[in-house]
DNA sequence: GTTTTTGCAAAGCTTTTGCAATCCG
DNA sequence: CGGATTGCAAAAGCTTTGCAAAAAC
């Protein structure tokens, strides 16, 4: 379906200069409750803030990326999204599959398997990709009456 | 950097008609121990076995992966792999990122922390994503001795 | 005044689709 | 035979890249 990236340590050092663009790109960013694909952001950035080119939007998501300041997953077509990454720590979300909502989930018991498997089988730099997906209360009209609430 | 799909049920039923096309596509995937790209698939097939055309790789991929029996992962660029998918029932595993050798690991952990997270937050049909990487012995030379034995 | 960035358009890639010819049962 | 399947080539998307013009510091 698709995949979350988490990625240990490596919240490198920020891009070189500092361009209206960059920033416009991140202030939209922000704004976005859920994950948003480079082109959603774009056409968002376009026709709400500044009127910036895809391909800045394209480089300066990977530069966010690469510094590990969001977190990213791939929807079942391939596109790319992204998300601000919480500054508390959260790298794991559960998201709906019909209205694209998507909500960190704890994930201790994950890392810690993640880690205790890399120690078992002797590799080395073990990274570990998870997203849970699913389809939420407020897409799931009929049964079920539990409140859609926050982090699991 | 990448993702593997892990859905629950969906032991579908078989394509339709047998053709040797489809036949070369799974006997030559079967042939391959680790993960394997469509393009990489085709070049085996046209090489080794039967030239077939690469749409019709693409939709037996498709349709071996719609019924469950290949488990498919995306890699960094976003192209997709297949890897025909153990009878007995492991659907996680551990890649290295420089060789590309894939083995299984132990996942029950992380059955449960999926299942438990999707009951606690109310979400529907919850599904899971969850892929391992890191570097494995035989491609780090230098320190550590531990085999590199079979899953963990 | 340099050096980094931007934007546009073109190129790259993997994957999908249209359709006539072909094959299976 | 008759419908399912193949193959080829063209189409689709998303993302990246080349390069001259513009912006930062």
């Amino acid at each position: 379906m698709n995949d979350l990236a988490s990625r240990p340590g490596e919240r490198g050092s920020l891009a070189g200069r500092t361009t209206r663009q960059r920033s416009a790109v991140r202030r939209v960013l922000d704004g976005c409750a859920d994950f948003v694909s480079a082109q959603a952001l774009y056409e968002r950035l376009i026709t709400t803030d500044l009127p910036v080119g895809l391909a800045t939007v394209y480089r300066t998501l990977r530069e966010l990326e690469r510094t590990g300041r969001v977190d990213v997953i791939r929807d079942k077509s391939g596109e790319r999204r992204y998300r601000r990454r919480p500054d508390d720590g959260h790298r794991h979300y559960l998201i709906c599959r019909a209205c694209g909502r998507s909500r960190p989930v704890e994930s201790q018991v994950v890392e810690e398997w993640a880690e205790r498997a890399g120690e078992l089988s002797g590799y080395a730099a073990v990274e570990h990709i998870v997203e849970l997906t699913g389809i939420c209360t407020r897409c799931r009209p009929d049964t079920s009456e539990r409140p859609d609430g926050e982090d699991v």
